[in-house]
RNA sequence: GGAGAGGUGGCAGAGUGGUUUAACGCGCCGGUCUUGAAAACCGGAGUGCCGCAAGGUACCGGGGGUUCGAAUCCCUCCCUCUCCGCCA
Protein backbone atom coordinates (compact mmCIF):
# COMPACT_ATOMS: atom_id res chain seq x y z
CA UNK A 1 0.00 0.00 0.00
CA UNK A 2 1.46 3.21 -0.64
CA UNK A 3 1.32 6.43 2.04
CA UNK A 4 -2.01 8.51 1.09
CA UNK A 5 0.44 11.32 2.16
CA UNK A 6 2.96 10.75 -0.28
CA UNK A 7 -0.15 10.61 -2.90
CA UNK A 8 -1.69 13.52 -1.39
CA UNK A 9 1.45 15.52 -1.42
CA UNK A 10 3.42 14.32 -4.70
CA UNK A 11 0.77 13.09 -6.89
CA UNK A 12 3.05 13.58 -9.67
CA UNK A 13 5.66 11.53 -8.75
CA UNK A 14 3.31 8.93 -7.80
CA UNK A 15 1.26 9.10 -11.40
CA UNK A 16 4.98 8.99 -12.99
CA UNK A 17 5.93 5.88 -11.03
CA UNK A 18 2.73 3.78 -11.45
CA UNK A 19 2.80 5.07 -15.44
CA UNK A 20 6.45 3.60 -15.81
CA UNK A 21 4.92 0.29 -14.31
CA UNK A 22 2.29 0.71 -17.64
CA UNK A 23 -0.92 1.02 -14.27
CA UNK A 24 -3.80 2.81 -15.40
CA UNK A 25 -4.17 5.88 -13.29
CA UNK A 26 -7.64 5.08 -12.38
CA UNK A 27 -7.47 3.59 -9.46
CA UNK A 28 -4.88 6.55 -7.93
CA UNK A 29 -7.93 9.38 -9.75
CA UNK A 30 -10.45 7.54 -7.21
CA UNK A 31 -8.01 7.83 -4.11
CA UNK A 32 -7.08 11.08 -4.56
CA UNK A 33 -10.98 11.75 -4.69
CA UNK A 34 -12.20 10.13 -1.70
CA UNK A 35 -9.48 11.53 0.47
CA UNK A 36 -10.22 15.30 -0.75
CA UNK A 37 -14.31 13.87 0.40
CA UNK A 38 -13.15 11.98 3.74
CA UNK A 39 -11.02 15.09 4.95
CA UNK A 40 -13.76 17.05 4.57
CA UNK A 41 -16.28 14.82 6.56
CA UNK A 42 -13.69 13.64 8.76
CA UNK A 43 -13.74 17.75 9.96
CA UNK A 44 -17.40 18.59 9.67
CA UNK A 45 -18.20 15.31 12.27
CA UNK A 46 -15.68 15.70 14.66
CA UNK A 47 -17.16 18.97 15.30
CA UNK A 48 -20.44 17.54 16.33
CA UNK A 49 -18.62 14.96 18.15
CA UNK A 50 -16.98 18.03 20.47
CA UNK A 51 -20.20 19.82 20.81
CA UNK A 52 -22.23 16.15 21.58
CA UNK A 53 -19.24 15.31 24.04
CA UNK A 54 -19.36 18.92 25.88
CA UNK A 55 -23.11 18.50 26.44
CA UNK A 56 -23.43 15.07 27.36
CA UNK A 57 -20.98 16.37 30.33
CA UNK A 58 -23.52 19.38 31.03
CA UNK A 59 -26.07 16.71 31.25
CA UNK A 60 -24.60 14.85 33.75
CA UNK A 61 -23.61 18.11 35.65
CA UNK A 62 -27.01 19.29 35.51
CA UNK A 63 -28.94 16.09 36.51
CA UNK A 64 -26.55 16.05 39.63
CA UNK A 65 -27.96 19.06 40.80
CA UNK A 66 -31.40 18.08 40.10
CA UNK A 67 -32.45 20.07 36.97
CA UNK A 68 -34.15 19.50 34.15
CA UNK A 69 -32.22 18.46 30.97
CA UNK A 70 -35.06 17.42 28.79
CA UNK A 71 -34.68 19.21 25.90
CA UNK A 72 -30.67 19.42 25.58
CA UNK A 73 -31.25 15.52 25.79
CA UNK A 74 -33.72 16.03 22.86
CA UNK A 75 -31.16 17.93 21.32
CA UNK A 76 -28.40 16.05 21.63
CA UNK A 77 -30.74 13.02 20.20
CA UNK A 78 -31.08 14.66 17.21
CA UNK A 79 -27.09 15.64 17.04
CA UNK A 80 -26.19 12.27 17.62
CA UNK A 81 -28.34 10.86 14.57
CA UNK A 82 -26.49 13.20 12.43
CA UNK A 83 -23.44 12.15 13.44
CA UNK A 84 -24.21 8.60 12.98
CA UNK A 85 -25.19 9.22 9.71
CA UNK A 86 -21.90 11.11 8.75
CA UNK A 87 -20.18 8.45 10.37
CA UNK A 88 -21.24 5.76 8.26
CA UNK A 89 -20.45 7.85 5.45
CA UNK A 90 -17.21 8.41 6.43
CA UNK A 91 -16.95 4.58 6.55
CA UNK A 92 -18.09 3.79 3.74
CA UNK A 93 -15.34 6.63 1.48
CA UNK A 94 -12.69 4.93 3.69
CA UNK A 95 -13.66 1.21 2.53
CA UNK A 96 -13.90 2.53 -1.01
CA UNK A 97 -10.70 4.38 -0.67
CA UNK A 98 -9.11 1.65 1.43
CA UNK A 99 -10.23 -0.98 -1.40
CA UNK A 100 -8.57 1.13 -4.56
CA UNK A 101 -5.76 1.62 -2.46
CA UNK A 102 -5.12 -1.87 -1.85
CA UNK A 103 -5.01 -2.17 -5.68
CA UNK A 104 -2.59 0.34 -6.47
CA UNK A 105 1.19 -1.16 -7.16
CA UNK A 106 4.40 -0.83 -5.48
CA UNK A 107 6.12 2.28 -7.26
CA UNK A 108 9.47 0.92 -9.28
CA UNK A 109 13.17 2.08 -7.83
CA UNK A 110 14.88 4.58 -10.09
CA UNK A 111 17.52 2.24 -10.66
CA UNK A 112 15.01 -0.15 -12.73
CA UNK A 113 15.51 -0.28 -16.47
CA UNK A 114 12.24 0.65 -18.78
CA UNK A 115 10.30 -1.57 -19.64
CA UNK A 116 6.71 -3.19 -20.22
CA UNK A 117 7.52 -7.02 -19.84
CA UNK A 118 10.14 -10.03 -19.94
CA UNK A 119 12.14 -9.06 -22.38
CA UNK A 120 13.55 -5.38 -20.55
CA UNK A 121 15.30 -7.40 -17.88
CA UNK A 122 18.84 -6.96 -17.50
CA UNK A 123 21.20 -10.11 -16.98
CA UNK A 124 23.37 -8.62 -14.43
CA UNK A 125 25.91 -11.53 -13.78
CA UNK A 126 26.37 -14.94 -14.81
CA UNK A 127 28.03 -17.70 -13.12
CA UNK A 128 29.32 -20.56 -14.45
CA UNK A 129 29.34 -22.58 -18.19
CA UNK A 130 26.57 -24.76 -19.07
CA UNK A 131 27.94 -28.50 -18.83
CA UNK A 132 29.24 -29.98 -22.22
CA UNK A 133 27.40 -33.44 -22.53
CA UNK A 134 28.70 -35.92 -25.03
CA UNK A 135 25.36 -37.00 -25.94
CA UNK A 136 21.96 -35.55 -26.15
CA UNK A 137 20.66 -34.45 -22.84
CA UNK A 138 17.44 -35.46 -21.13
CA UNK A 139 14.22 -33.72 -19.82
CA UNK A 140 14.41 -34.08 -15.97
CA UNK A 141 11.41 -36.09 -16.88
CA UNK A 142 12.43 -38.66 -18.78
CA UNK A 143 15.54 -39.16 -16.39
CA UNK A 144 13.59 -39.31 -13.35
CA UNK A 145 10.91 -41.48 -14.11
CA UNK A 146 13.79 -43.81 -15.26
CA UNK A 147 15.81 -43.94 -11.76
CA UNK A 148 12.14 -43.69 -10.27
CA UNK A 149 12.13 -40.53 -8.60
CA UNK A 150 8.61 -39.46 -8.64
CA UNK A 151 5.38 -40.96 -9.89
CA UNK A 152 3.41 -38.12 -11.55
CA UNK A 153 0.59 -40.81 -12.92
CA UNK A 154 -0.53 -41.49 -9.15
CA UNK A 155 0.06 -38.07 -8.02
CA UNK A 156 -2.88 -37.23 -10.68
CA UNK A 157 -5.07 -40.09 -9.74
CA UNK A 158 -4.94 -39.30 -6.00
CA UNK A 159 -5.03 -35.24 -6.66
CA UNK A 160 -4.55 -33.89 -9.36
CA UNK A 161 -2.18 -32.61 -12.68
CA UNK A 162 0.46 -30.43 -11.19
CA UNK A 163 0.97 -32.16 -7.72
CA UNK A 164 4.05 -34.39 -7.72
CA UNK A 165 4.61 -37.42 -6.04
CA UNK A 166 8.26 -38.24 -5.02
CA UNK A 167 9.50 -41.60 -4.15
CA UNK A 168 12.57 -43.23 -2.80
CA UNK A 169 15.76 -41.02 -3.76
CA UNK A 170 13.52 -38.29 -5.29
CA UNK A 171 11.48 -37.71 -1.60
CA UNK A 172 15.43 -37.81 -0.06
CA UNK A 173 16.64 -35.28 -2.09
CA UNK A 174 13.67 -33.33 -1.64
CA UNK A 175 14.89 -33.58 1.87
CA UNK A 176 18.14 -32.98 1.82
CA UNK A 177 18.01 -29.74 -0.29
CA UNK A 178 15.70 -28.06 2.34
CA UNK A 179 18.15 -29.39 5.05
CA UNK A 180 20.96 -28.29 3.15
CA UNK A 181 19.61 -24.85 2.43
CA UNK A 182 17.91 -24.00 6.14
CA UNK A 183 21.60 -25.37 7.71
CA UNK A 184 23.34 -22.74 5.05
CA UNK A 185 21.21 -19.87 5.74
CA UNK A 186 21.06 -20.52 9.96
CA UNK A 187 24.95 -20.88 10.05
CA UNK A 188 26.64 -18.77 7.71
CA UNK A 189 24.32 -16.32 6.85
CA UNK A 190 23.30 -15.23 10.29
CA UNK A 191 19.32 -16.32 9.78
CA UNK A 192 17.09 -17.81 12.57
CA UNK A 193 15.07 -20.65 11.33
CA UNK A 194 11.14 -20.75 11.63
CA UNK A 195 8.82 -23.20 10.96
CA UNK A 196 5.16 -21.28 10.51
CA UNK A 197 1.55 -22.46 9.82
CA UNK A 198 0.94 -23.76 5.89
CA UNK A 199 -2.20 -21.93 6.32
CA UNK A 200 -3.35 -18.45 7.13
CA UNK A 201 -6.09 -16.50 7.42
CA UNK A 202 -7.01 -13.17 5.06
CA UNK A 203 -5.80 -10.35 7.08
CA UNK A 204 -2.10 -12.17 6.64
CA UNK A 205 -2.99 -12.74 3.08
CA UNK A 206 -4.10 -8.88 2.42
CA UNK A 207 -0.81 -7.77 4.57
CA UNK A 208 1.55 -9.39 1.97
CA UNK A 209 0.03 -7.94 -1.18
CA UNK A 210 -1.74 -11.55 -2.53
CA UNK A 211 -4.99 -10.34 -1.34
CA UNK A 212 -7.28 -8.89 -3.13
CA UNK A 213 -6.24 -9.00 -6.47
CA UNK A 214 -5.01 -12.26 -6.57
CA UNK A 215 -7.66 -14.28 -4.94
CA UNK A 216 -7.88 -16.43 -8.22
CA UNK A 217 -4.21 -17.88 -7.58
CA UNK A 218 -4.51 -18.74 -4.29
CA UNK A 219 -6.60 -22.34 -2.77
CA UNK A 220 -9.38 -21.08 -0.31
CA UNK A 221 -9.84 -23.40 2.40
CA UNK A 222 -12.74 -23.30 4.98
CA UNK A 223 -13.15 -20.84 7.35
CA UNK A 224 -11.44 -18.96 5.40
CA UNK A 225 -8.34 -19.57 5.66
CA UNK A 226 -5.61 -19.56 2.58
CA UNK A 227 -2.95 -22.33 2.06
CA UNK A 228 0.40 -19.96 1.79
CA UNK A 229 1.80 -19.53 -2.01
CA UNK A 230 5.12 -18.93 -0.23
CA UNK A 231 6.33 -18.94 2.90
CA UNK A 232 6.71 -14.92 2.72
CA UNK A 233 3.17 -14.68 4.02
CA UNK A 234 3.14 -15.83 7.28
CA UNK A 235 7.03 -15.11 8.20
CA UNK A 236 6.55 -11.78 6.89
CA UNK A 237 3.12 -11.84 9.06
CA UNK A 238 4.78 -12.45 11.99
CA UNK A 239 5.36 -9.09 13.09
CA UNK A 240 1.91 -8.13 12.00
CA UNK A 241 -0.13 -5.18 13.56
CA UNK A 242 3.39 -4.84 15.89
CA UNK A 243 5.78 -2.33 16.94
CA UNK A 244 9.40 -4.02 16.67
CA UNK A 245 10.86 -3.66 20.30
CA UNK A 246 14.08 -5.88 19.19
CA UNK A 247 17.37 -4.33 17.00
CA UNK A 248 17.18 -4.68 13.41
CA UNK A 249 17.50 -6.16 11.12
CA UNK A 250 15.72 -9.75 11.61
CA UNK A 251 16.31 -12.22 9.55
CA UNK A 252 13.99 -15.30 9.23
CA UNK A 253 14.32 -18.55 7.05
CA UNK A 254 11.61 -21.02 6.99
CA UNK A 255 10.48 -24.18 4.96
CA UNK A 256 7.36 -24.76 3.58
CA UNK A 257 5.12 -26.22 0.76
CA UNK A 258 3.76 -23.09 -1.42
CA UNK A 259 0.65 -23.60 -3.27
CA UNK A 260 -0.61 -21.82 -6.35
CA UNK A 261 -3.35 -22.18 -8.75
CA UNK A 262 -1.68 -20.20 -11.48
CA UNK A 263 -5.85 -20.44 -12.43
CA UNK A 264 -5.29 -19.96 -16.33
CA UNK A 265 -1.63 -21.19 -16.94
CA UNK A 266 -2.13 -24.42 -17.42
CA UNK A 267 -1.36 -25.17 -21.28
CA UNK A 268 2.46 -24.13 -20.28
CA UNK A 269 4.90 -26.38 -19.51
CA UNK A 270 2.27 -28.57 -18.07
CA UNK A 271 4.95 -31.95 -17.73
CA UNK A 272 7.10 -32.69 -15.02
CA UNK A 273 8.28 -30.16 -12.16
CA UNK A 274 8.74 -27.02 -14.03
CA UNK A 275 5.63 -25.81 -13.28
CA UNK A 276 3.36 -27.03 -10.06
CA UNK A 277 0.81 -26.51 -8.06
CA UNK A 278 2.57 -27.55 -5.03
CA UNK A 279 6.28 -27.14 -4.76
CA UNK A 280 8.56 -26.62 -1.69
CA UNK A 281 10.20 -23.68 -0.98
CA UNK A 282 12.84 -22.25 1.35
CA UNK A 283 12.14 -18.51 1.88
CA UNK A 284 14.07 -15.75 3.71
CA UNK A 285 12.94 -13.05 4.89
CA UNK A 286 14.11 -9.88 6.69
CA UNK A 287 12.99 -6.65 8.19
CA UNK A 288 15.17 -3.71 8.06
CA UNK A 289 15.78 -0.19 8.88
CA UNK A 290 14.46 1.92 5.97
CA UNK A 291 18.05 3.62 5.31
CA UNK A 292 19.71 0.05 4.84
CA UNK A 293 17.22 -1.93 2.49
CA UNK A 294 18.74 -1.41 -0.97
CA UNK A 295 22.05 -2.78 0.25
CA UNK A 296 20.02 -5.69 2.22
CA UNK A 297 18.48 -6.68 -1.13
CA UNK A 298 22.51 -6.47 -2.50
CA UNK A 299 23.08 -9.16 0.81
CA UNK A 300 19.94 -11.09 0.19
CA UNK A 301 20.92 -11.68 -3.77
CA UNK A 302 23.98 -12.80 -2.95
CA UNK A 303 22.66 -15.38 -0.29
CA UNK A 304 20.71 -17.16 -2.75
CA UNK A 305 23.41 -17.25 -5.09
CA UNK A 306 25.43 -18.73 -2.66
CA UNK A 307 23.18 -22.14 -2.73
CA UNK A 308 23.26 -22.10 -5.79
CA UNK A 309 27.52 -21.83 -6.11
CA UNK A 310 27.69 -24.28 -3.52
CA UNK A 311 25.57 -26.59 -5.76
CA UNK A 312 28.34 -26.02 -8.32
CA UNK A 313 24.81 -24.71 -10.71
CA UNK A 314 25.09 -22.31 -14.02
CA UNK A 315 22.77 -19.15 -13.17
CA UNK A 316 22.19 -16.04 -14.23
CA UNK A 317 21.32 -13.23 -11.86
CA UNK A 318 18.11 -10.74 -13.62
CA UNK A 319 17.60 -7.28 -12.42
CA UNK A 320 13.73 -6.89 -13.57
CA UNK A 321 12.58 -3.65 -15.99
CA UNK A 322 9.69 -1.96 -14.24
CA UNK A 323 7.05 -3.71 -16.07
CA UNK A 324 7.90 -7.26 -14.78
CA UNK A 325 8.34 -6.72 -11.42
CA UNK A 326 5.50 -8.07 -8.70
CA UNK A 327 2.99 -6.08 -7.26
CA UNK A 328 4.42 -5.40 -4.09
CA UNK A 329 8.24 -5.11 -5.02
CA UNK A 330 10.11 -1.94 -5.85
CA UNK A 331 13.12 -3.34 -6.59
CA UNK A 332 13.58 -7.34 -8.08
CA UNK A 333 16.47 -9.75 -8.93
CA UNK A 334 15.72 -13.09 -9.80
CA UNK A 335 17.67 -15.98 -9.94
CA UNK A 336 17.33 -18.42 -13.33
CA UNK A 337 18.98 -21.79 -13.34
CA UNK A 338 20.10 -23.50 -16.97
CA UNK A 339 18.34 -26.74 -17.51
CA UNK A 340 20.18 -28.16 -20.30
CA UNK A 341 17.04 -30.79 -21.04
CA UNK A 342 15.04 -28.11 -21.44
CA UNK A 343 17.64 -25.85 -23.28
CA UNK A 344 16.12 -22.98 -20.88
CA UNK A 345 16.63 -20.98 -18.07
CA UNK A 346 14.13 -21.37 -14.78
CA UNK A 347 13.77 -19.08 -12.41
CA UNK A 348 14.38 -20.51 -8.99
CA UNK A 349 14.88 -17.30 -6.99
CA UNK A 350 12.98 -14.04 -6.79
CA UNK A 351 14.08 -10.92 -4.51
CA UNK A 352 12.62 -8.24 -3.80
CA UNK A 353 12.64 -4.95 -1.70
CA UNK A 354 9.30 -3.85 -0.76
CA UNK A 355 10.07 -1.03 0.68
CA UNK A 356 7.06 -0.11 3.31
CA UNK A 357 4.87 -1.14 1.21
CA UNK A 358 4.29 -4.57 2.72
CA UNK A 359 5.03 -2.88 6.12
CA UNK A 360 1.99 -0.48 5.36
CA UNK A 361 -0.41 -2.93 4.82
CA UNK A 362 0.66 -5.16 7.69
CA UNK A 363 1.01 -2.42 9.87
CA UNK A 364 4.71 -3.11 10.90
CA UNK A 365 6.65 -0.34 12.78
CA UNK A 366 9.43 0.51 14.74
CA UNK A 367 10.57 2.97 17.35
CA UNK A 368 13.42 5.36 15.86
CA UNK A 369 14.67 8.65 17.69
CA UNK A 370 11.59 8.37 19.90
CA UNK A 371 9.07 7.99 16.40
CA UNK A 372 7.25 5.69 15.03
CA UNK A 373 7.22 4.63 11.74
CA UNK A 374 7.18 1.67 9.47
CA UNK A 375 10.05 -0.73 8.79
CA UNK A 376 10.89 -2.03 5.03
CA UNK A 377 10.63 -5.62 4.62
CA UNK A 378 12.66 -8.01 1.88
CA UNK A 379 12.49 -11.53 0.98
CA UNK A 380 13.97 -14.00 -1.10
CA UNK A 381 13.61 -17.72 -2.46
CA UNK A 382 16.44 -19.52 -0.62
CA UNK A 383 16.11 -21.07 -2.99
CA UNK A 384 12.60 -22.87 -4.70
CA UNK A 385 12.52 -26.64 -5.48
CA UNK A 386 11.27 -28.32 -7.92
CA UNK A 387 12.68 -26.34 -10.62
CA UNK A 388 15.99 -26.49 -8.53
CA UNK A 389 15.51 -30.62 -8.82
CA UNK A 390 15.23 -29.64 -12.59
CA UNK A 391 18.32 -28.53 -12.69
CA UNK A 392 20.51 -31.24 -10.38
CA UNK A 393 19.03 -33.71 -12.68
CA UNK A 394 19.40 -32.57 -16.20
CA UNK A 395 23.22 -31.12 -15.51
CA UNK A 396 24.11 -34.10 -13.59
CA UNK A 397 23.16 -36.89 -16.06
CA UNK A 398 25.55 -39.10 -17.24
CA UNK A 399 25.24 -41.05 -20.43
CA UNK A 400 23.99 -44.39 -18.59
CA UNK A 401 20.94 -42.37 -17.29
CA UNK A 402 22.26 -41.93 -13.97
CA UNK A 403 22.99 -38.81 -11.81
CA UNK A 404 25.81 -37.48 -9.79
CA UNK A 405 24.91 -35.02 -7.27
CA UNK A 406 26.89 -31.75 -5.83
CA UNK A 407 29.65 -33.07 -3.55
CA UNK A 408 27.74 -30.47 -1.10
CA UNK A 409 24.36 -32.91 -1.17
CA UNK A 410 26.32 -35.94 -0.37
CA UNK A 411 26.27 -35.56 3.41
CA UNK A 412 22.93 -34.61 3.45
CA UNK A 413 21.78 -38.23 1.30
CA UNK A 414 23.53 -40.08 3.72
CA UNK A 415 26.78 -40.39 1.57
CA UNK A 416 25.04 -41.08 -1.74
CA UNK A 417 26.40 -39.20 -4.62
CA UNK A 418 24.88 -40.90 -7.51
CA UNK A 419 21.16 -41.69 -8.11
CA UNK A 420 20.82 -45.05 -10.07
CA UNK A 421 18.01 -47.42 -11.36
CA UNK A 422 16.95 -49.46 -8.24
CA UNK A 423 17.74 -52.59 -10.78
CA UNK A 424 21.47 -51.49 -11.07
CA UNK A 425 22.03 -51.14 -7.43
CA UNK A 426 23.38 -54.17 -5.48
C1' G B 1 -17.00 -31.00 20.46
C1' G B 2 -19.35 -29.89 25.85
C1' A B 3 -19.24 -26.81 30.57
C1' G B 4 -17.20 -22.70 33.15
C1' A B 5 -13.89 -18.29 33.79
C1' G B 6 -11.54 -14.43 31.48
C1' G B 7 -9.37 -10.62 27.54
C1' U B 8 -7.92 -2.98 30.39
C1' G B 9 -1.35 0.90 28.82
C1' G B 10 5.81 -2.45 28.45
C1' C B 11 4.31 -5.80 32.81
C1' A B 12 1.03 -6.45 36.84
C1' G B 13 -3.75 -4.80 38.15
C1' A B 14 -8.22 -1.42 39.88
C1' G B 15 -12.38 0.43 37.58
C1' U B 16 -19.95 -2.50 36.75
C1' G B 17 -23.55 4.24 33.48
C1' G B 18 -21.53 10.85 34.29
C1' U B 19 -15.40 15.02 38.57
C1' U B 20 -11.76 8.56 34.78
C1' U B 21 -8.49 13.87 30.49
C1' A B 22 -8.18 4.88 32.81
C1' A B 23 -6.17 4.65 39.81
C1' C B 24 -2.06 2.44 42.61
C1' G B 25 2.37 -0.43 41.87
C1' C B 26 6.64 -2.35 39.08
C1' G B 27 9.63 -1.47 35.05
C1' C B 28 11.31 2.61 31.54
C1' C B 29 13.23 7.86 30.29
C1' G B 30 14.90 12.78 32.16
C1' G B 31 16.34 15.71 36.44
C1' U B 32 17.97 16.81 41.78
C1' C B 33 21.32 14.73 45.35
C1' U B 34 26.25 11.70 45.06
C1' U B 35 33.34 10.95 43.63
C1' G B 36 30.25 7.20 40.96
C1' A B 37 26.16 4.04 41.74
C1' A B 38 22.03 2.65 44.79
C1' A B 39 18.20 4.76 47.68
C1' A B 40 15.12 8.98 48.12
C1' C B 41 12.66 13.00 45.86
C1' C B 42 10.75 15.78 41.40
C1' G B 43 9.10 15.37 36.49
C1' G B 44 7.94 12.62 31.85
C1' A B 45 6.03 8.79 29.07
C1' G B 46 0.52 4.92 24.36
C1' U B 47 -1.31 4.59 18.95
C1' G B 48 -4.03 6.44 14.76
C1' C B 49 -6.83 10.29 12.32
C1' C B 50 -8.29 15.80 11.18
C1' G B 51 -5.82 20.58 11.68
C1' C B 52 -0.55 25.61 9.75
C1' A B 53 -1.32 25.73 14.88
C1' A B 54 -4.08 25.96 19.26
C1' G B 55 -6.68 22.06 19.67
C1' G B 56 -10.18 18.28 18.40
C1' U B 57 -11.44 13.15 17.61
C1' A B 58 -11.12 7.77 17.95
C1' C B 59 -9.13 3.42 20.35
C1' C B 60 -9.98 -0.72 27.24
C1' G B 61 -9.73 -8.34 22.09
C1' G B 62 -12.84 -7.42 16.81
C1' G B 63 -17.68 -5.89 15.01
C1' G B 64 -22.69 -4.23 16.02
C1' G B 65 -26.50 -2.27 19.49
C1' U B 66 -28.94 0.45 23.89
C1' U B 67 -28.21 5.63 26.03
C1' C B 68 -27.96 12.70 26.15
C1' G B 69 -23.47 9.96 27.90
C1' A B 70 -20.39 3.07 27.62
C1' A B 71 -14.02 0.26 29.69
C1' U B 72 -18.75 -0.44 32.45
C1' C B 73 -25.28 -2.75 29.95
C1' C B 74 -27.01 -6.07 25.53
C1' C B 75 -25.90 -9.13 20.92
C1' U B 76 -22.21 -11.48 18.01
C1' C B 77 -17.43 -13.18 16.53
C1' C B 78 -12.22 -14.16 17.81
C1' C B 79 -8.62 -15.54 21.31
C1' U B 80 -6.69 -17.30 26.24
C1' C B 81 -7.20 -20.30 30.72
C1' U B 82 -9.55 -24.51 33.74
C1' C B 83 -12.32 -29.09 33.63
C1' C B 84 -14.58 -33.07 30.51
C1' G B 85 -14.68 -35.81 25.83
C1' C B 86 -11.92 -37.22 21.38
C1' C B 87 -7.11 -37.80 19.31
C1' A B 88 -1.17 -38.03 16.59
Amino acid sequence: MLDIKLIRDQEAVVREGLARRGHSAENLDAVVEADRQRRALVTEVEKLKNQLNVVSKEIGQLKAKGQDTADKQQAMRELRDRITGMDAQVREVEAAMRERLLSIPNLPHASLPAGTDASANQVVRTQGMPCEFAFKPKGHVEIGEKLGLFDFPRAARMTGAGFPLYVGLGARLERALISFMLDLHVAEHGYTEVSPPFVVNRASMVGTGQLPKMAEDMYHCTDDLWLVPTAEVPVTNIYRDEIIDQPLPICLTAYTPCFRREAGAAGKETRGLIRVHQFDKVEMVKFVEPATSYDELETLVGQAEDVLKRLGLHYRVLLLCSGDISFAAAKCYDIELWAPGQNAWLEVSSCSNFEAFQARRANIRRRKDGKVDFVHTLNGSGVALARLVVALLENGQEADGSVTLPEALVPYMGGIRRLEAPDKKA
